[in-house]
DNA sequence: CGATGCGGGTGCA
DNA sequence: TGCACCCGCATCG
C-alpha cells in the first residue's frame, strides 16, 4: 500500500483529488484502496475478479459490495493438475441457489457436490469492497483479505452462459475452440480498453491459465477445494456419497504433485448415482451469514484415472460439462487471476484472523493438508498518488482544499498486517510449477 | 436468465 | 449509529 494513499477513506467526507491513477485490479485482496480514472471501464463497471454482490449501505454515494466467496466442491476432490474446484458463485441469490448441490463437474470427482465457500476474510465477515465516484475519479477500498480461493474469473462465467451453459457437450474441440474465440476476444477488447490516462501503477500480470491448455479437457471442475477426483480427503464422506474410497496413504504429504495421469479406467458412475440437478440445500444459500461451517464434508474417494475426450463427450456426460469446461477453459483464457488460484497453494486462507485481533470467529481449515501459504495478492498499491494539487470531493462535489492532514491509514475494525505483499511472489512462480 | 443497482426494512452490537 | 443482510423491484445485456 502506498504511502501516497494513506490519506483518504472512502467514508471521508471528502476525498482527495489526485492527479495519477492506478491501474485497475481485478484480483484486489487485503485493505486496499485505489484511485480509478474516471474512464476506467471496470472501475466504472465495479467489476471484479472475486464474486462480490451488491451491499446496500444506505448510502447513495458509496456503493458497497461484499464477496460471496467461492464455490467449492464438498469432496475437495482435484482436477488432474492437483488443483481444486473453485467456481464463481452466481452473484443473483437465485442463480446462486441452483448452483449449490448440484453435482461437482470434475468428472473424476466421486459424488462430489457444490457447496459455497463462503469468504470470511473481513474479521469473520465478508470481504467487502466500496466504490466511490467523483467528478474526476472512481475511489475503490476494500476491507478484509480474502480466506479462499479465486473463484473463476467472471469472464468464464459469461462465456459459459453465452455458449450454452447447462447444455450436454457435444463436441469439445468445438466447444474449446468456441471458447477460446471468446475468451480471446475477451482479453484483446480489455487490454485494448487500458486507461488512457497515466498510469503510475504496477503492472497486474495476467496470471498463467489456472488450466494447462493440454489439461483442461481433463479438469475437474471440483476445482481447488473439495473434489474428491485423485484426492483423499480426511473427513466423512457426504450422506449423498454412495461408494467411498480408501483413503491414500501417503495423503497430503504428496499433495502438490498432480494426480497422476492415469488415462484409463474411467469413473462415469457419478452420472447415474446422482440425480444432477435436484439436490440443492436451501439452507446453504444463505450460509454467509453463518458461521463458517466446520463440517464440511469430506469425501475418501480417490480416482485412478482421469476422465478422457470420450468420457466428456459420450452419453454420460451431464449437462454441466459444457459448463464446467467453459469454466475450466475460460477462466485461464480470458480474465483469469492474476495469480494464481490459492487452492494450489494449501490451506492458507487463514490470515485474516491475523488482521482480526480484537475477535475470534472459528475459522476453518480448508486444506489442512496443504500447510503452504497461499500467496495473497493484493492488488499492488499504485507507487505513487500524485498528492500534489489535492481538492476534495464530498460525495461528487468539488471542495477545494489544502495541506490536508495525512493521516495515516490505520485500519481500526482489523489490524491489517502488510504481508500480502510478501507471499504473494512465490505462490506465482509455485502455481506456474503446476501448470 | 443473471448481473447490477437501489432502497425499504430487520436484527444486532 | 453503523453494519450485515434479506428481499423485492427495475434495468440491461
Amino acid at each position: 500500500m502506498s504511502e501516497g494513499q494513506s490519506e483518504w477513506d472512502i467514508n471521508d467526507a471528502v476525498v482527495p483529488r489526485v492527479s495519477s491513477f492506478d491501474s485497475f485490479g481485478e484480483w484486489c485482496d487485503g485493505h486496499v484502496r485505489r484511485v480509478y480514472p474516471p474512464g476506467c471501464e471496470e472501475a466504472r463497471r465495479h467489476a471484479s475478479g472475486w464474486a462480490m454482490r451488491n451491499t446496500n449501505n444506505h448510502n447513495v454515494h458509496i456503493l458497497k459490495k461484499s464477496c460471496l466467496g467461492v464455490l467449492v466442491c464438498s469432496a475437495r476432490c482435484r482436477l488432474p493438475d492437483g488443483s481444486r474446484v473453485h467456481l464463481r458463485p452466481a452473484i443473483c441469490d437465485k442463480a446462486r441457489k441452483k448452483q449449490q448441490g448440484k453435482p461437482c463437474p470434475n468428472r473424476l470427482c466421486n459424488g462430489g457436490r457444490l457447496e459455497v465457500q463462503p469468504c470470511r476474510g473481513h474479521c469473520g465477515y465478508p470481504v467487502t469492497h466500496f466504490w466511490r465516484h467523483t467528478e474526476h475519479a472512481i475511489f475503490f477500498q476494500a476491507k478484509g483479505a480474502h480466506d479462499h480461493p479465486r473463484p473463476e474469473a467472471k469472464g468464464a462465467s459469461e462465456v459459459r452462459r453465452s455458449i450454452g451453459a447447462g447444455r450436454r457437450v457435444r463436441g469439445l474441440a468445438l466447444l474449446l475452440a468456441r471458447e477460446a474465440a471468446i475468451a480471446d476476444k475477451l482479453l484483446t477488447g480489455k487490454q485494448e480498453k487500458q486507461m488512457p490516462q497515466k498510469i503510475v501503477t504496477t503492472t497486474h500480470l495476467q496470471p498463467p491459465p489456472l488450466i494447462p491448455d493440454n489439461q483442461r479437457a481433463l479438469t475437474c471442475a471440483c476445482g481447488p477445494f473439495e473434489c474428491t477426483c485423485r484426492w483423499r480427503a480426511e473427513v466423512p464422506v457426504e450422506p449423498y456419497v454412495a461408494n467411498t474410497w480408501p483413503a491414500e496413504p501417503q495423503g497430503y504429504a504428496t499433495y502438490p504433485a498432480p494426480a497422476p495421469p492415469a488415462p484409463t479406467l474411467q469413473q462415469q458412475n457419478y452420472d447415474t448415482s446422482l440425480p444432477a440437478d435436484d439436490i440443492f440445500h436451501p439452507e446453504e444459500i444463505f450460509q454467509l451469514d453463518q458461521p463458517i461451517r466446520l463440517d464440511f464434508p469430506m469425501e475418501e474417494t480417490t480416482l485412478e484415472s482421469p476422465p478422457t475426450f470420450a468420457d466428456l463427450n459420450n452419453d454420460n456426460s451431464r449437462p454441466e460439462d459444457a459448463y464446467w469446461l467453459d469454466w475450466q477453459r475460460a477462466a485461464g483464457g480470458s480474465e483469469s487471476s492474476e495469480t494464481p488460484s490459492p487452492e494450489l497453494f494449501g490451506n492458507s486462507y487463514q490470515h485474516p484472523e491475523a488482521y482480526c485481533e480484537q475477535q475470534s470467529y472459528p475459522h476453518q481449515m480448508y486444506y489442512p493438508e496443504e500447510a503452504q501459504y497461499y500467496p495473497t495478492e493484493s492488488c499492488r498499491e499504485s507507487p505513487v498518488m500524485d498528492m500534489q494539487e489535492q481538492r476534495f470531493y464530498r460525495y461528487g462535489q468539488d471542495c477545494a482544499q489544502n495541506n490536508m492532514e495525512m493521516q495515516a491509514w490505520q485500519y481500526s475494525d482489523c489490524a491489517f498486517a502488510s504481508h500480502f505483499d510478501v507471499q504473494h511472489t512465490q505462490g506465482v512462480n509455485n502455481f506456474g510449477g503446476l501448470l
